[in-house]
DNA sequence: GATACCTGTATACAAAAGGATACTTAAAAT
DNA sequence: ATTTTAAGTATCCTTTTGTATACAGGTATC
């Protein structure tokens, strides 16, 4: 029998390993912050996130409708325009977004004290 | 000129991939809460993470020693015997880690009930 | 009729991350 | 003398992620 507390830290392993599977990668917390920001155009998120490419943009969209971060709806069908917003569910991520840019801050500055 | 916003929005996906950067993916925070919680040498980590490799967990231990959450001591020669600690600095980890497992919990309810 | 706009997809490729397995070095145990 | 233990490294391979570029299909514009 496995103890107690070696159990729940199997748990709490699979449980962050879940998290990083669905926003985990350099770009899926950036693409939500700009669609919660406001962009809701194919074009204009591609144009908000530094460096991201259309292919990588269409896939991490993708995967975050999967993962009912992000919608994904058809406003005019002739000429084809796709809105994005995010989900009722996505603002949760802010949990954990909040701490991952403050400890991001945090530790530049710490980098950049040592050298 | 850029819109003081917009100028803020740029660093938070910056802070945002600098910390992505340093503790994303499938182990880093793993290797760092097994360690947290007392396994020292190399082969209690291993042992303790399912599924890692130890061509992985080398690497992984690498990372965060350079990124100064992981302190690699030397603690006998013959025979060799080192000794991996969670740095001071580390501990600044939590306020992450945390928020990451308590969302991969909810989240895995959320996915299993809509199915 | 040619060209541009929008929202992507298709193709090909490069780089990074992860995985499987064997090996090393030197001491300690049997 | 052989086997075991510790802490990895070396080699090779597969998968995932990211990049570059071209193209599609339909509308609107010149």
């Amino acid at each position: 029998m496995m103890p107690q507390d070696e159990k729940r830290f199997q748990e709490k392993i699979r449980a962050i390993q879940d998290t990083m599977f669905v926003i985990g990668g350099k770009w899926k917390i950036p693409v939500i912050l700009s669609v919660y920001r406001g962009n809701r155009r194919f074009n204009d998120i591609l144009a908000s996130i530094p460096k991201i490419t259309n292919r990588v943009l269409s896939k991490e969209l993708k995967h975050l409708e999967e993962n009912l971060l992000i919608s994904r709806t058809i406003v005019s069908k002739y000429p084809v325009r796709i809105e994005y917003t995010v989900t009722d569910y996505c603002l949760s991520i802010d949990k954990v977004a909040k701490p991952m840019e403050e400890w991001g801050k945090g530790h530049k500055k710490k980098i950049s004290k040592q050298s």
